[in-house]
DNA sequence: ACCAACCTACCGAACACACGCTAGGTCGGT
DNA sequence: ACCGACCTAGCGTGTGTTCGGTAGGTTGGT
């Protein structure tokens, strides 16, 4: 366990650090975005100076992507060990209230990158791409198991569940409360409905 | 219709750039948000100098009011002449598209104020439930006919579809490639099945 | 045990720049 | 003469970032 590194101690004290900044800047960048929080703030709730804040990431930038980063690798580790996609969507409402500083984070930080261009817009976008085709393969899992019927898309189906989760998550952060558990059960509900097979309708 | 006040050319004249100004800074802002836009690039692109520009309104946030108060007035006027909200949720798809700049905006401002004590926060938030409230007044008005089935709580259903507009949106602007019309026509039919009273089943 | 060389963490001060906004003025129509 | 439309110039502030420095732990040689 003990590190042989050189200067290993040093080494940890700096890695503890960098991971408070990382953990504020987390937090304050899910609630105000990226051209709302200052390196200045962020370093301040950090227990740093600004300076000192750019001794572990050399931008501001660059902090932004070490965060999402950080939240990306978070989720590919959960991504892995995925069911049924219906379950899985039961599921994520109780994530936004055991863990809610995690919420925003993509859905406010991919608002400010809308426009092609902007820095982090080819990063958004594939992550998007990937989201609906995950679950798209969810889908199609399921259609080949013969659990779901197959004369749907399971792209465009798929494009829509991606729709309704991003724009839950906004309405719940403008107020958190809206009936959230209601919502979804209704909607994974209705999911089921759409998806069973139409050989069971007794 | 001509104009009897006093220097009547001269305020038309200003009115006009006050109009122009207006339409740049709303297509701007739909896609940069308020923090990604400054003054000077509305002016620029409406052929004024910053200062030009706070001579008609008196600061940037006075200006932002204005734009949101302008599409406010026009999305009013259209509501009231609000049919069955399953044929209008159809409508929708065809708008994106026919007025492609009109459409982020309030999506993009939202995520802005979204903190609780941002500037524009409780006026976002009280049109996201003046929204649901409409909806789920349309819903009512369905079941009260016997057009729809009456054991799904309006309220609930109307977050569900409110979630699903604003999430397709900000889909539709991260990549406008993605299939709108299928996922509308998807959606709007699964919702029609689920509203239809269960008695036609054939 | 000691020491010089070295490294990492971090701060204080300053810089360049962009922003929102103000003050004072010019021009032309009424 | 008066008024509205607009411009030029500049001010104050906040921002991201750089630079030079200090403190102190770490290392390898003697």
């Amino acid at each position: 366990m003990t590190d042989q590194r050189p200067y290993a101690a040093l080494l940890a004290k700096g890695e503890d650090r960098r991971q408070r900044i990382l953990a504020v800047a987390q937090r304050l960048l899910s609630r105000q975005g990226s051209r709302g929080t200052t390196i200045v703030q962020i370093a301040r709730e950090a227990g740093v100076t600004p300076a000192g804040l750019l001794h572990h990431f050399e931008s501001k930038e660059q902090l932004l992507h070490a965060v999402l980063d950080a939240r990306d690798a978070f989720d590919e580790a959960r991504a892995d060990r995925m069911g049924d996609i219906v379950e899985e969507l039961e599921r994520v409402a109780e994530r936004y209230r055991e863990a809610p500083e995690l919420v925003g984070l993509f859905s406010v930080l991919q608002m400010e990158n809308i426009e092609p261009g902007a820095p982090l817009h080819d990063r958004f976008r594939t992550r998007y791409w990937v989201a609906v085709e995950t679950l798209a393969e969810g889908i199609r899992r399921g259609q080949r198991a013969g659990r779901y019927r197959t004369d749907l898309d399971p792209t465009v189906k798929s494009v829509e569940i991606v729709a309704f989760i991003t724009g839950i998550q906004t309405s719940w952060l403008l107020d958190p409360s809206i009936p959230l558990t209601e919502v979804f059960t209704e909607y994974t509900a209705s999911l089921t409905r759409q998806l069973a097979p139409p050989s069971d309708t007794p």
